[in-house]
RNA sequence: GGGCGGGUAGCUCAGUUGGGAGAGCAUCGGCCUUACAAGCCGAGGGUCACAGGUUCAAGCCCUGUUCCGCCUACCA
């Protein structure tokens, strides 16, 4: 087998180790920090240190590598910035649990220690995710790599940290937050997932200190109870008017006031609500506006604390519950217990009960950020596509909160603020502090907590390209072209990116953000590891190959909706890239013997009618690709393509030029280089979506490029534009599909040759036909074929009508007048149906008068056209039965 | 509670200025036609969730109903 030849199927692993050796050997994805030409860049989203590559990564990158190929396509000097994030509670877990296994726990380490083991972690396992993105084929300027944690980027932290405290944008207090007690560390709201649970909601009596009877309330948190401070009553609330102003705490001995506040929802259980400051945060804003002790009877273990009545201190929050409840009822005070489902909050990243609880932690005051993040994309400096997810984060930015960023862990940023243990004065610096600013001690402590680790990945677009440092990267790249990212991180990162990149560098981060969608299972659940629906994306590359299974999320890639996976699409999208590569085969047999040449006038003035019917529909598709990916319709474009390799260029320009190919015909010359042209073409177009197989195939075509296809020029300068020739292919098309329909069903065998007589009024159609009716003996497999005035209709025949033309297949000795007869009403039963709808318009005044014009041309041609042919038809159908006796 | 998205062929989904309902898979029939059986040729299949409205004309625009999914929220 020539070196130029291919295997006989499609074997992608050779293929794609090949051609990832040779991006990367010759450093094909290198940005260049300064260039003339135009820049492009692209952040990826960074993937968790601690992460294994799912379907949405799968999707994300596929995306943004489409886009960056196709720019470099275009001629731009293209960025597309890879790295990942430090991830600061998962990879603290991950390594926890290592210790765990060893008997160690981190405390038993220490802070330095742990820190060490972490980074060890890191650097044993944290390129697995990188390593599968380049499974993917990710262009990704991979000598550029950064993580989060890098000094640069730590740096970029700090100063940032140090800046917005400065601002008074950051400041510590003591407030109710969302407390993992399995993480132990302080959430942020976002961080915590609100799932609708069965629960119960308990009525207890408070009784009264000095007259029967007592309030009622209603809570789901019995154990909380022991931290009340207050009873609440809504304050126009008749019920209780004439009740005593305190009440008795069962179980514990206190005795707390009744208070007045319109927060309380009358029609909610008994209208009463105890108030328990230190475990709500509603009851802490209510604590807060009566000055109401807060008592911490749930510490950060989640066990009750001592200032839980003794007889609970220690117990675990829910066991403690069942002995509240169970200690009530005892007592005669649980009065009863409904029902009730209602939200609990969740760690995201262990699915824990989060604990309200108070503690002190730091904050940023983000609606000073958030209101030039709103603009931006409310003027169009930023568009977020699909449009719809602009509202989603407009809601969110409007009503948006203040960010608690101080996590109670050890991996990550640590906070860079110094406590004074003399004055206690509190010190922000960009550099360490070993001296105290204001009485000069030098027993300062550096506050143990670090930050949220969004806080870095909102700064991603710039720090990974060098900022605080003005670097050449930063001028050539930032802003950003495009972002794309699920909705998802939508708040987490998004929209932090936007407030940072504002802030800091005084522009947008990115101009277009591109939303995609989520990939779900075949029965549109969400992937995940516990329902045990996943799909690895590595055991799809591994069984149908990078290119189909890139395709195949190209395809599916509609904006706005999720995307249902199963195998059975990949499977079918491996076929296409089978497809491909076997039309490449057949190509390259005959372009063995071909050298290209530059424009030759004498072969385009000979080309086939075949040819200059491709090369007019590749031009069209080159265009709509074009316009596809511009505005990031990637299903669109690949279905475009797909449509165009199978069902135009395999099923009917292949299949044209065999005979010419096979030398009998003389085109031979000019159609070499037809297809020579539309096969490259082909392949450029297809490359951003399936790198490997058009790199393999290109390299074996003449005249292969000396770089990645990449850097050869996106096809879209064919310029052959050919009306006339897509006219008569499509009606040559359609005739030979005719006579294919009636080969099926009158049931002859393909091996039998038909006779063909066609009837066309104008002369210069059959001259036309005439001139191209070696495509209807070939492909509609003729024995012979006459093209006349239409006259007597020939006997034992059936009828197909196209436009004007009367085509008859002689059934000679094959006839079946029955099978015909049935067939003919059948379609006259088609052609019927089809023309209700245009002869009530037409029979309709009000439409021919109010509707424009072209409109209704348009449907009194088609009626007129329809009615020739069913005219003709019936004609036929008359004599088919005349001659048949039926 | 608020918001968003969706309901189109058996399945999964396209359908962007309102003007002849599409694709892939599946099904049925016929083919080993020398690129490809991971293939070729052909066929069948839809009151576009339901009910109104606007319009000459509605899958598309408006209103309501219903079912599903998601996001968000401080009713214990």
């Amino acid at each position: 087998m020539s070196a130029r030849m291919l295997e006989k199927s499609y074997e992608p692993h050779a293929v794609e180790d090949k051609w990832s050796e040779y991006w990367k050997v010759n450093k094909q994805f290198a940005a260049k920090d300064s260039s003339d030409q135009p820049a492009y860049s692209i952040v990826i989203p960074p993937p968790n240190v601690t992460g294994v590559l799912h379907m949405g990564h799968a999707l994300n990158v596929t995306l943004q590598d489409i886009m960056c190929r196709y720019r470099r396509m275009k001629g731009d000097n293209v960025l597309w910035m890879p790295g990942t994030d430090h991830a600061g509670i998962a990879t603290q877990n991950v390594v926890e649990k290592q210790l765990v296994k060893e008997g160690l726990d981190r405390h038993a380490l220490g802070r330095e220690a742990f820190i060490q083991r972490v980074w060890e972690w890191r650097k044993t396992y944290g390129g697995a995710i990188v390593n599968q993105l380049k499974r993917l084929g990710a262009s990704c300027d991979w000598d550029r790599e950064r993580f989060t944690m890098d000094d640069g980027l730590s740096k970029a932290v700090r100063k940032v940290f140090v800046e917005l405290y400065d601002a008074g944008l950051i400041y510590q207090g003591d407030y109710i937050t969302n407390w993992c007690p399995r993480c132990q560390t302080a959430l942020a709201d976002l961080e915590v997932e609100h799932e609708e649970l069965e629960g119960h909601l308990y009525h207890i009596r408070y009784p009264f200190e000095d007259r029967n009877g007592g309030l009622v309330v209603a809570t789901t948190r019995p154990e909380t109870m022991l931290g009340d401070t207050a009873v609440a009553i809504h304050p126009e609330d008749k019920r209780y008017e004439n009740i005593p102003g305190t009440v008795q705490l069962p179980l514990t001995g206190r005795t707390i006031p009744v208070i007045k506040d319109s927060y309380v929802d009358r029609k909610f259980g008994t209208g009463a609500l105890k108030v328990t400051p230190a475990h709500d945060p509603n009851d802490f804003e209510i604590g807060q506006r009566h000055n109401l002790p807060s008592i911490r009877v749930i510490g950060d273990d989640a066990k009750m604390t001592e200032l839980a009545a003794e007889a609970y201190q220690g117990l675990d929050r829910f066991d403690c519950r069942k002995q509240v409840v169970a200690d009530l009822k005892k007592l005669g005070l649980l009065v009863k217990i409904d029902p009730l489902q209602h939200g609990v909050g969740h760690c995201y990243r262990c699915k824990t009960v989060v604990e309200p609880n108070l503690s002190r932690q730091w904050f940023v005051k983000v609606k000073p950020l958030a209101e030039n993040a709103i603009k931006a994309v409310e003027n169009g400096d930023t568009q977020i596509i699909p449009e719809v997810w602009a509202k989603t984060y407009y809601d969110w930015m409007y009503n948006i909160k203040d960010w608690c960023i101080s996590r109670q862990i050890w991996w990550g940023h640590r906070i860079p603020a110094w406590y004074c243990e003399d004055c206690q004065h509190t010190m922000v610096s960009m550099e360490d502090m070993d001296q105290c600013t204001q009485c000069g001690s030098k027993q300062l402590t550096q506050e143990s907590d670090v930050l949220d680790t969004w806080f870095s990945s909102a700064l991603w677009p710039f720090s990974t390209m060098g900022w605080p440092e003005n670097t050449e990267l930063l001028k050539t790249f930032y802003p950003t072209s495009l972002l794309v990212s699920g909705f998802d991180i939508l708040f987490f990162w998004i929209a932090r990116m936007m407030m940072m990149g504002l802030w800091f560098m005084k522009d947008i981060p990115f101009k277009d953000v591109y939303i995609h969608a989520l990939v779900r299972d075949e029965a549109g659940k969400k992937m995940s590891k516990s329902k045990g629906n996943v799909i690895d994306p590595l055991d799809i590359i591994e069984r149908y190959g990078t290119d189909a299974f890139r395709f195949t999320l190209a395809a599916f890639a509609a904006q706005g909706r999720d995307i249902r996976l199963s195998e059975k699409r990949i499977e079918g999208y491996r076929h296409f890239i089978n497809k491909l590569w076997n039309a490449a085969r057949f190509s390259l047999i005959h372009l063995q013997s071909y050298t290209p040449e530059p424009q030759n006038n004498e072969l385009i003035g000979n080309r086939s009618l075949a040819d200059r019917w491709i090369l007019s529909r590749l031009t069209r598709v080159a265009a709509d690709v074009e316009t596809h990916l511009d505005t990031y319709k990637f299903n669109e474009a690949a279905n475009a393509l797909y449509q165009f390799v199978w069902h135009e260029l395999c099923d009917w320009y292949l299949e044209a030029i065999k005979p010419i190919l096979f030398d009998r015909e003389n085109h031979k010359p000019s159609t070499l280089a037809c297809l020579n042209q539309v096969l490259t073409a082909t392949l450029g177009l297809l490359h951003p979506f399936i790198p490997f197989i058009t790199e393999e195939i290109r390299s074996k075509l003449p005249n292969p490029p000396d770089s990645s296809l990449m850097f050869t020029d996106f096809p879209n300068q064919i310029n052959a534009l050919d009306d006339q020739a897509e006219v008569t292919m499509t009606l040559m098309m359609d005739m030979i599909t005719g006579i294919r329909n009636i080969r099926g069903e009158m049931n002859i065998s393909p091996s039998v040759a038909l006779d063909v007589i066609i009837h066309s009024p104008d002369a210069n159609a059959r001259q036309e036909i005439d001139t191209y009716k070696s495509l209807l003996v070939n492909l509609a497999r003729l024995k012979s074929i006459v093209i006349q005035k239409p006259s007597i209709r020939p006997k034992s025949a059936a009828t197909i009508v196209i436009g004007d033309h009367t085509l008859y297949v002689s059934l000679e000795g094959v006839i079946d007048f029955e099978k015909e007869s049935v067939r003919l009403e059948k379609e006259i039963q088609k052609i019927d149906h089809e023309l209700v709808g245009a002869s009530k318009k037409l029979a309709n005044e009000d439409f021919l008068s109010k509707a424009p014009n072209n409109v209704v041309e348009k449907v009194k041609e088609r009626h007129a056209t329809m009615m020739e042919k069913k005219n003709k038809l019936n004609e036929n159908l008359t004599k088919i039965q005349k001659i048949g006796n039926i």
